[in-house]
DNA sequence: GATCAATGTAGTAGACGTACTACATTTCGT
DNA sequence: ACGAAATGTAGTACGTCTACTACATTGATC
């Protein structure tokens, strides 16, 4: 199992419902795996940096709206 | 030699040398071997996310301003 | 209740990132 | 010209990231 090094947390599962679409379709749309957008919603590990910033130009963000070496504050503050 | 992947373009060398500090210095601050910095500036390689993280947040910019998938304009445009 | 899509879990394998050591080269102050 | 600091090069070692395959679980639909 992949370890725990500094925790990064992310909001792609956020991002990715708010556009209505399935892991397997971002996965395509990124190039990459179906699985690694799954073990990187599940914060099991933490994308490289150009990964990263595909998922950022993906969903039109910074990149620090998607990532953060601290929690994000929950929707309903 | 690390080998050249998709590459990537940084502007750590651009915004230490403006900080006036050394290598050594940066990777101080960043807690990471002074070797690392030096691959990161030739483009030897592309930092983790943490990594180009801590990177942005140290010189106060977004993630964006210091490395990107395009090639950086030169400054005298 | 069978099926299908979406997601989670498990495991292997290879490429990349980082640490580290040692030495060469360049740059700069004196 | 000399020494010191900064940077570049070379090589080893190890952990993480990503791909990939296969199977389990959950939820919705028929």
């Amino acid at each position: 199992m992949p370890s725990e090094s500094p925790p990064l947390h992310n909001r792609i599962a956020m991002l990715r419902v708010e556009r209505g679409i399935s892991r397997r379709e971002l996965a395509e749309a990124l190039g990459v795996h179906y699985q690694t957008v799954g073990y990187l919603e599940r914060g099991e590990y933490s994308p490289s940096l150009v990964l990263a910033l595909q998922i950022a130009e993906f969903f039109a963000v910074p990149v620090e709206t998607v990532f953060s070496r601290r929690p994000f504050p929950p929707l309903g503050g």
